[in-house]
DNA sequence: GTTGCCTATGCAACTCGTTGCATAGCAGGA
DNA sequence: TCCTGCTATGCAACGAGTTGCATAGGCAAC
Protein backbone atom coordinates (compact mmCIF):
# COMPACT_ATOMS: atom_id res chain seq x y z
CA UNK A 1 0.00 0.00 0.00
CA UNK A 2 1.18 3.15 -0.92
CA UNK A 3 -1.86 5.64 -0.06
CA UNK A 4 0.22 5.99 3.07
CA UNK A 5 3.28 6.94 1.62
CA UNK A 6 1.36 9.30 -1.19
CA UNK A 7 -0.45 11.02 1.55
CA UNK A 8 3.01 11.38 3.71
CA UNK A 9 4.65 13.26 0.72
CA UNK A 10 1.81 15.51 0.54
CA UNK A 11 2.09 16.32 3.76
CA UNK A 12 5.98 16.82 3.91
CA UNK A 13 5.39 19.39 0.86
CA UNK A 14 2.76 21.27 2.57
CA UNK A 15 0.82 20.29 5.50
CA UNK A 16 -3.27 20.27 5.53
CA UNK A 17 -6.62 18.61 6.01
CA UNK A 18 -8.29 15.39 4.74
CA UNK A 19 -10.53 17.58 2.84
CA UNK A 20 -7.13 19.68 1.33
CA UNK A 21 -5.55 16.23 0.75
CA UNK A 22 -8.62 15.02 -1.35
CA UNK A 23 -8.36 17.95 -3.34
CA UNK A 24 -4.75 17.70 -3.75
CA UNK A 25 -5.53 14.21 -4.88
CA UNK A 26 -8.33 15.58 -7.62
CA UNK A 27 -5.04 17.52 -9.34
CA UNK A 28 -1.31 17.10 -9.16
CA UNK A 29 -0.65 14.05 -6.88
CA UNK A 30 -3.90 12.66 -8.59
CA UNK A 31 -2.50 12.33 -11.77
CA UNK A 32 -0.53 9.05 -10.48
CA UNK A 33 -2.21 7.95 -7.58
CA UNK A 34 -5.85 8.29 -6.87
CA UNK A 35 -8.31 8.38 -3.89
CA UNK A 36 -11.44 9.42 -2.35
CA UNK A 37 -12.09 11.26 0.68
CA UNK A 38 -13.35 8.45 2.19
CA UNK A 39 -9.47 6.75 1.79
CA UNK A 40 -7.53 9.55 2.59
CA UNK A 41 -9.64 10.16 5.65
CA UNK A 42 -9.48 6.14 6.69
CA UNK A 43 -6.05 6.30 6.28
CA UNK A 44 -5.41 9.63 8.20
CA UNK A 45 -7.28 7.82 11.37
CA UNK A 46 -4.49 4.81 11.20
CA UNK A 47 -1.82 7.08 10.55
CA UNK A 48 -2.33 9.33 13.68
CA UNK A 49 -2.82 6.58 15.95
CA UNK A 50 0.79 4.83 14.57
CA UNK A 51 1.96 8.17 15.25
CA UNK A 52 3.20 9.09 11.73
CA UNK A 53 1.87 11.99 11.44
CA UNK A 54 0.36 14.93 14.50
CA UNK A 55 -2.72 16.86 13.83
CA UNK A 56 -3.71 20.10 15.36
CA UNK A 57 -7.52 21.36 15.42
CA UNK A 58 -7.95 24.62 13.20
CA UNK A 59 -10.76 26.91 14.16
CA UNK A 60 -12.05 28.98 11.32
CA UNK A 61 -14.62 31.47 10.55
CA UNK A 62 -17.55 31.24 8.24
CA UNK A 63 -16.41 27.63 7.97
CA UNK A 64 -16.50 24.31 9.63
CA UNK A 65 -13.44 23.74 11.50
CA UNK A 66 -10.47 21.05 10.09
CA UNK A 67 -7.94 18.79 11.40
CA UNK A 68 -4.25 19.88 9.93
CA UNK A 69 -1.81 17.45 9.51
CA UNK A 70 1.75 17.16 9.46
CA UNK A 71 4.20 14.84 8.83
CA UNK A 72 5.74 13.35 12.10
CA UNK A 73 9.17 11.75 12.47
CA UNK A 74 8.53 7.82 12.70
CA UNK A 75 6.23 8.82 9.36
CA UNK A 76 9.52 9.82 7.76
CA UNK A 77 11.23 7.35 9.20
CA UNK A 78 8.49 4.69 7.79
CA UNK A 79 8.77 6.99 4.21
CA UNK A 80 12.91 6.53 4.37
CA UNK A 81 12.64 2.87 4.92
CA UNK A 82 9.87 2.66 2.06
CA UNK A 83 12.18 4.27 -0.18
CA UNK A 84 15.05 1.59 0.19
CA UNK A 85 12.46 -1.11 0.01
CA UNK A 86 11.97 -2.53 -3.85
CA UNK A 87 8.88 -1.78 -5.34
CA UNK A 88 6.52 -4.26 -6.40
CA UNK A 89 5.57 -4.64 -10.01
CA UNK A 90 2.87 -1.84 -11.20
CA UNK A 91 -0.54 -3.79 -11.93
CA UNK A 92 -1.26 -2.60 -15.31
CA UNK A 93 -5.54 -1.75 -15.93
CA UNK A 94 -5.51 -0.55 -19.06
CA UNK A 95 -9.75 -1.11 -20.11
CA UNK A 96 -9.24 0.37 -23.27
CA UNK A 97 -6.80 -1.82 -24.78
CA UNK A 98 -9.57 -4.72 -23.82
CA UNK A 99 -12.13 -3.30 -25.21
CA UNK A 100 -9.58 -3.25 -28.28
CA UNK A 101 -9.30 -6.83 -28.49
CA UNK A 102 -12.80 -7.32 -27.67
CA UNK A 103 -13.82 -5.44 -30.74
CA UNK A 104 -12.40 -7.91 -32.46
CA UNK A 105 -15.66 -10.04 -32.12
CA UNK A 106 -17.91 -7.35 -32.94
CA UNK A 107 -18.35 -4.09 -34.74
CA UNK A 108 -15.10 -2.48 -34.66
CA UNK A 109 -16.21 0.83 -36.25
CA UNK A 110 -18.53 1.40 -32.80
CA UNK A 111 -15.21 1.89 -31.08
CA UNK A 112 -14.30 4.63 -32.61
CA UNK A 113 -16.63 7.50 -31.15
CA UNK A 114 -15.10 6.04 -27.52
CA UNK A 115 -11.54 6.14 -29.07
CA UNK A 116 -12.16 9.39 -30.30
CA UNK A 117 -13.63 10.90 -26.88
CA UNK A 118 -10.18 9.52 -25.15
CA UNK A 119 -8.12 11.10 -27.39
CA UNK A 120 -9.65 14.53 -26.33
CA UNK A 121 -9.24 14.24 -22.98
CA UNK A 122 -5.81 13.22 -23.21
CA UNK A 123 -5.34 16.19 -25.32
CA UNK A 124 -6.51 18.72 -22.74
CA UNK A 125 -4.44 16.73 -20.18
CA UNK A 126 -1.34 17.06 -21.74
CA UNK A 127 -2.39 20.80 -22.42
CA UNK A 128 -2.91 21.08 -18.91
CA UNK A 129 0.59 19.83 -18.11
CA UNK A 130 2.26 21.91 -20.66
CA UNK A 131 0.53 25.23 -19.07
CA UNK A 132 1.83 23.86 -15.58
CA UNK A 133 5.35 23.10 -16.54
CA UNK A 134 5.29 26.78 -18.39
CA UNK A 135 3.85 28.19 -14.86
CA UNK A 136 6.56 25.81 -12.13
CA UNK A 137 9.42 25.60 -14.21
CA UNK A 138 9.89 28.94 -16.48
CA UNK A 139 13.22 28.73 -18.66
CA UNK A 140 16.20 30.01 -17.07
CA UNK A 141 15.25 29.24 -12.92
CA UNK A 142 17.45 27.43 -10.63
CA UNK A 143 15.09 24.94 -9.08
CA UNK A 144 16.08 23.14 -6.10
CA UNK A 145 16.45 19.58 -5.92
CA UNK A 146 12.51 19.25 -4.77
CA UNK A 147 11.60 21.53 -7.49
CA UNK A 148 13.93 18.97 -9.86
CA UNK A 149 12.38 15.91 -8.78
CA UNK A 150 8.41 17.36 -9.44
CA UNK A 151 9.69 18.05 -13.04
CA UNK A 152 10.85 15.07 -14.11
CA UNK A 153 8.06 13.67 -12.59
CA UNK A 154 5.70 16.15 -14.42
CA UNK A 155 7.77 15.44 -17.73
CA UNK A 156 7.04 11.65 -17.74
CA UNK A 157 3.39 12.64 -17.59
CA UNK A 158 3.86 15.21 -20.37
CA UNK A 159 5.40 12.08 -22.18
CA UNK A 160 3.02 9.96 -21.36
CA UNK A 161 0.25 11.78 -22.96
CA UNK A 162 2.48 12.39 -25.84
CA UNK A 163 2.60 8.51 -26.41
CA UNK A 164 -0.75 7.89 -25.73
CA UNK A 165 -2.03 10.53 -28.08
CA UNK A 166 0.26 9.04 -30.83
CA UNK A 167 -0.89 5.60 -30.27
CA UNK A 168 -4.69 6.94 -30.01
CA UNK A 169 -4.37 7.45 -33.54
CA UNK A 170 -2.22 4.76 -34.43
CA UNK A 171 -5.72 2.92 -32.73
CA UNK A 172 -7.68 5.33 -34.87
CA UNK A 173 -6.67 4.49 -38.07
CA UNK A 174 -6.64 0.45 -37.75
CA UNK A 175 -10.41 0.93 -36.64
CA UNK A 176 -10.95 3.13 -39.74
CA UNK A 177 -9.12 0.69 -42.03
CA UNK A 178 -11.17 -2.20 -40.36
CA UNK A 179 -14.33 0.06 -40.84
CA UNK A 180 -15.23 -2.17 -44.11
CA UNK A 181 -14.62 -5.16 -42.93
CA UNK A 182 -17.58 -7.99 -41.50
CA UNK A 183 -17.13 -8.48 -37.69
CA UNK A 184 -16.21 -12.21 -36.94
CA UNK A 185 -19.69 -14.13 -36.02
CA UNK B 1 -15.45 -3.94 -13.62
CA UNK B 2 -13.23 -5.13 -16.50
CA UNK B 3 -11.89 -8.72 -15.12
CA UNK B 4 -15.46 -10.32 -16.82
CA UNK B 5 -14.96 -8.97 -20.08
CA UNK B 6 -11.16 -9.59 -20.27
CA UNK B 7 -12.13 -13.00 -19.32
CA UNK B 8 -14.79 -13.00 -22.15
CA UNK B 9 -12.55 -11.77 -24.75
CA UNK B 10 -9.65 -14.35 -23.44
CA UNK B 11 -12.03 -17.46 -23.47
CA UNK B 12 -13.53 -15.72 -27.33
CA UNK B 13 -9.80 -16.22 -28.56
CA UNK B 14 -9.79 -19.72 -27.07
CA UNK B 15 -11.54 -21.64 -24.31
CA UNK B 16 -10.19 -22.57 -21.30
CA UNK B 17 -9.65 -23.83 -17.86
CA UNK B 18 -9.22 -20.87 -14.82
CA UNK B 19 -5.98 -22.43 -14.92
CA UNK B 20 -5.20 -21.66 -18.43
CA UNK B 21 -6.93 -17.93 -18.12
CA UNK B 22 -4.74 -17.55 -14.83
CA UNK B 23 -1.35 -18.27 -16.87
CA UNK B 24 -3.02 -16.50 -19.72
CA UNK B 25 -3.39 -13.27 -17.21
CA UNK B 26 0.44 -14.05 -16.64
CA UNK B 27 1.51 -13.55 -20.07
CA UNK B 28 -0.23 -11.71 -22.54
CA UNK B 29 -3.46 -10.33 -20.80
CA UNK B 30 -1.63 -9.41 -17.93
CA UNK B 31 0.41 -6.65 -19.65
CA UNK B 32 -2.61 -4.48 -19.77
CA UNK B 33 -4.97 -5.99 -16.97
CA UNK B 34 -3.74 -8.72 -13.90
CA UNK B 35 -5.75 -10.99 -12.17
CA UNK B 36 -4.87 -14.02 -9.41
CA UNK B 37 -6.46 -17.38 -9.87
CA UNK B 38 -8.52 -16.97 -6.93
CA UNK B 39 -9.95 -13.58 -8.62
CA UNK B 40 -10.37 -15.55 -11.88
CA UNK B 41 -12.03 -19.29 -10.08
CA UNK B 42 -14.76 -16.71 -8.43
CA UNK B 43 -15.28 -14.61 -11.40
CA UNK B 44 -16.17 -17.52 -13.74
CA UNK B 45 -18.49 -19.33 -11.24
CA UNK B 46 -20.51 -16.21 -11.36
CA UNK B 47 -20.49 -16.10 -14.99
CA UNK B 48 -21.91 -19.56 -15.25
CA UNK B 49 -24.43 -18.64 -12.51
CA UNK B 50 -25.19 -15.81 -14.66
CA UNK B 51 -25.40 -17.93 -18.15
CA UNK B 52 -22.10 -15.78 -19.56
CA UNK B 53 -20.22 -18.80 -20.65
CA UNK B 54 -20.54 -22.56 -20.63
CA UNK B 55 -18.29 -24.86 -18.84
CA UNK B 56 -17.47 -28.75 -19.72
CA UNK B 57 -16.17 -31.45 -17.48
CA UNK B 58 -12.74 -32.53 -19.60
CA UNK B 59 -11.17 -35.54 -17.63
CA UNK B 60 -7.31 -35.77 -18.17
CA UNK B 61 -4.95 -38.55 -17.60
CA UNK B 62 -2.06 -38.01 -15.64
CA UNK B 63 -3.05 -34.64 -14.49
CA UNK B 64 -6.21 -33.20 -12.59
CA UNK B 65 -9.59 -33.18 -14.76
CA UNK B 66 -10.17 -29.79 -15.45
CA UNK B 67 -13.47 -27.36 -16.55
CA UNK B 68 -12.72 -26.01 -20.06
CA UNK B 69 -15.12 -22.63 -20.01
CA UNK B 70 -16.48 -21.25 -23.47
CA UNK B 71 -18.21 -17.96 -24.14
CA UNK B 72 -21.94 -18.13 -24.49
CA UNK B 73 -24.55 -16.23 -26.78
CA UNK B 74 -25.31 -13.66 -23.60
CA UNK B 75 -21.81 -13.35 -23.05
CA UNK B 76 -21.15 -12.35 -26.04
CA UNK B 77 -24.35 -9.74 -25.93
CA UNK B 78 -23.50 -8.33 -22.47
CA UNK B 79 -19.46 -8.14 -23.87
CA UNK B 80 -21.20 -5.73 -27.06
CA UNK B 81 -23.12 -3.91 -24.53
CA UNK B 82 -20.00 -3.06 -22.57
CA UNK B 83 -18.23 -1.91 -25.94
CA UNK B 84 -20.94 0.73 -26.35
CA UNK B 85 -20.72 2.57 -22.95
CA UNK B 86 -18.52 4.95 -22.45
CA UNK B 87 -15.60 3.71 -19.81
CA UNK B 88 -14.69 5.15 -17.25
CA UNK B 89 -11.54 7.54 -16.56
CA UNK B 90 -8.70 5.36 -15.58
CA UNK B 91 -7.10 5.86 -12.18
CA UNK B 92 -3.57 5.59 -12.44
CA UNK B 93 -1.40 3.70 -9.54
CA UNK B 94 2.68 5.16 -10.45
CA UNK B 95 4.49 4.16 -7.30
CA UNK B 96 7.44 5.02 -8.83
CA UNK B 97 6.71 8.69 -8.99
CA UNK B 98 5.58 8.87 -5.64
CA UNK B 99 9.08 7.90 -4.63
CA UNK B 100 10.40 10.24 -6.68
CA UNK B 101 8.77 13.33 -5.42
CA UNK B 102 9.20 11.58 -1.70
CA UNK B 103 13.34 11.67 -2.43
CA UNK B 104 13.14 15.39 -2.07
CA UNK B 105 12.84 14.64 1.55
CA UNK B 106 15.55 11.81 1.77
CA UNK B 107 18.83 10.82 -0.33
CA UNK B 108 17.82 11.08 -3.87
CA UNK B 109 20.71 9.16 -4.46
CA UNK B 110 19.07 6.08 -2.62
CA UNK B 111 16.73 5.53 -5.21
CA UNK B 112 19.28 4.96 -8.26
CA UNK B 113 19.59 1.46 -8.03
CA UNK B 114 15.53 0.98 -7.84
CA UNK B 115 15.66 3.04 -10.80
CA UNK B 116 18.08 1.00 -12.56
CA UNK B 117 16.14 -2.08 -11.61
CA UNK B 118 12.80 -0.72 -13.13
CA UNK B 119 14.91 0.35 -16.21
CA UNK B 120 16.56 -3.06 -16.69
CA UNK B 121 12.73 -4.81 -16.70
CA UNK B 122 11.25 -2.24 -18.94
CA UNK B 123 14.42 -2.99 -21.09
CA UNK B 124 13.40 -6.88 -20.64
CA UNK B 125 9.98 -6.14 -21.60
CA UNK B 126 10.55 -4.38 -24.17
CA UNK B 127 12.55 -6.69 -26.29
CA UNK B 128 10.10 -9.54 -25.57
CA UNK B 129 7.26 -7.29 -26.58
CA UNK B 130 9.71 -6.81 -29.86
CA UNK B 131 10.30 -10.91 -30.58
CA UNK B 132 6.81 -11.42 -29.98
CA UNK B 133 5.54 -9.09 -32.43
CA UNK B 134 7.97 -10.59 -35.04
CA UNK B 135 6.93 -13.89 -34.51
CA UNK B 136 3.23 -13.10 -34.92
CA UNK B 137 3.16 -10.24 -37.30
CA UNK B 138 5.77 -10.62 -39.56
CA UNK B 139 6.15 -7.97 -42.43
CA UNK B 140 4.25 -8.81 -45.47
CA UNK B 141 1.60 -11.28 -44.16
CA UNK B 142 -2.14 -10.35 -44.45
CA UNK B 143 -3.68 -10.01 -41.42
CA UNK B 144 -7.03 -10.60 -40.35
CA UNK B 145 -8.94 -8.17 -38.34
CA UNK B 146 -8.30 -9.97 -34.94
CA UNK B 147 -4.86 -10.02 -35.78
CA UNK B 148 -4.96 -6.34 -36.87
CA UNK B 149 -6.61 -5.26 -33.50
CA UNK B 150 -4.21 -7.18 -31.42
CA UNK B 151 -1.24 -6.12 -33.14
CA UNK B 152 -2.04 -2.61 -32.58
CA UNK B 153 -2.30 -3.53 -28.71
CA UNK B 154 1.27 -4.45 -28.86
CA UNK B 155 2.10 -1.59 -30.27
CA UNK B 156 1.19 0.60 -27.65
CA UNK B 157 2.91 -1.58 -25.39
CA UNK B 158 5.66 -1.32 -27.35
CA UNK B 159 5.58 1.98 -27.29
CA UNK B 160 4.82 2.61 -23.83
CA UNK B 161 7.95 1.25 -22.81
CA UNK B 162 9.86 2.93 -25.33
CA UNK B 163 8.74 6.00 -23.32
CA UNK B 164 9.28 4.56 -20.22
CA UNK B 165 12.82 3.95 -20.73
CA UNK B 166 13.48 7.21 -22.32
CA UNK B 167 11.85 9.11 -18.83
CA UNK B 168 13.48 6.80 -16.72
CA UNK B 169 17.02 7.89 -18.66
CA UNK B 170 15.93 11.29 -17.82
CA UNK B 171 15.45 10.34 -14.41
CA UNK B 172 18.51 8.93 -13.52
CA UNK B 173 20.25 11.42 -14.94
CA UNK B 174 18.20 13.87 -12.65
CA UNK B 175 19.20 11.79 -9.56
CA UNK B 176 22.67 11.36 -10.10
CA UNK B 177 22.84 15.58 -11.02
CA UNK B 178 21.22 15.93 -7.30
CA UNK B 179 23.71 13.16 -5.74
CA UNK B 180 26.05 15.75 -4.50
CA UNK B 181 23.43 18.06 -2.91
CA UNK B 182 22.18 17.83 0.68
CA UNK B 183 18.81 16.72 0.90
CA UNK B 184 15.99 18.81 2.83
CA UNK B 185 15.84 18.26 6.61
C1' DG C 1 13.01 -41.73 -1.33
C1' DT C 2 12.37 -37.23 -0.30
C1' DT C 3 12.12 -32.74 -1.84
C1' DG C 4 10.33 -29.62 -4.85
C1' DC C 5 7.64 -28.23 -8.90
C1' DC C 6 3.53 -28.49 -12.06
C1' DT C 7 -1.45 -29.07 -12.96
C1' DA C 8 -6.01 -27.98 -11.11
C1' DT C 9 -9.45 -26.11 -8.00
C1' DG C 10 -11.03 -24.11 -3.98
C1' DC C 11 -12.01 -22.00 1.18
C1' DA C 12 -11.32 -18.37 4.63
C1' DA C 13 -9.89 -14.14 6.16
C1' DC C 14 -8.36 -9.99 5.30
C1' DT C 15 -7.36 -5.29 3.20
C1' DC C 16 -8.29 -1.98 -0.37
C1' DG C 17 -11.40 0.93 -2.65
C1' DT C 18 -16.07 2.70 -4.04
C1' DT C 19 -20.82 4.41 -3.42
C1' DG C 20 -24.49 6.34 -1.07
C1' DC C 21 -25.81 8.90 2.51
C1' DA C 22 -25.69 12.29 6.60
C1' DT C 23 -24.59 16.56 8.95
C1' DA C 24 -24.06 21.52 9.13
C1' DG C 25 -23.04 26.34 8.40
C1' DC C 26 -22.23 29.75 4.88
C1' DA C 27 -22.31 32.10 0.17
C1' DG C 28 -24.32 33.34 -4.18
C1' DG C 29 -27.70 33.48 -7.71
C1' DA C 30 -32.76 32.92 -9.84
C1' DT D 1 -37.01 32.14 -0.93
C1' DC D 2 -35.33 28.27 -2.47
C1' DC D 3 -31.82 25.92 -4.74
C1' DT D 4 -27.28 24.94 -5.67
C1' DG D 5 -22.62 24.52 -4.34
C1' DC D 6 -18.53 24.77 -1.26
C1' DT D 7 -16.02 23.51 3.07
C1' DA D 8 -15.33 19.75 6.30
C1' DT D 9 -15.80 15.20 8.35
C1' DG D 10 -17.71 10.89 8.88
C1' DC D 11 -20.75 6.12 8.98
C1' DA D 12 -22.38 1.91 6.75
C1' DA D 13 -22.42 -1.39 3.30
C1' DC D 14 -20.66 -3.43 -0.44
C1' DG D 15 -17.55 -5.12 -4.05
C1' DA D 16 -12.78 -5.78 -5.70
C1' DG D 17 -8.46 -7.80 -4.91
C1' DT D 18 -4.73 -10.20 -2.10
C1' DT D 19 -2.63 -13.73 0.89
C1' DG D 20 -2.26 -17.92 3.12
C1' DC D 21 -3.54 -22.32 3.17
C1' DA D 22 -5.47 -27.03 1.61
C1' DT D 23 -5.96 -30.94 -1.40
C1' DA D 24 -4.17 -34.33 -4.54
C1' DG D 25 -1.89 -36.88 -8.16
C1' DG D 26 2.18 -37.01 -11.24
C1' DC D 27 6.87 -35.94 -12.61
C1' DA D 28 11.78 -35.08 -12.41
C1' DA D 29 15.97 -34.27 -10.09
C1' DC D 30 19.35 -35.05 -6.34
Amino acid sequence: MALEHAILVSLLEQPGSGYELARRFDRSIGRFWTATHQQIYRVLRRMEADGWIAAEEVAQDGRPDKKVYSAADPGRAALSGWLREPVEPETVRHELAVKIRAAAFDDPAALISEVERHRESHAALLARYLAGEQRDFPAGSAPDARQELQHVVLRGGIEYERMTLAWLDDVLATLHRLGGRRPHH
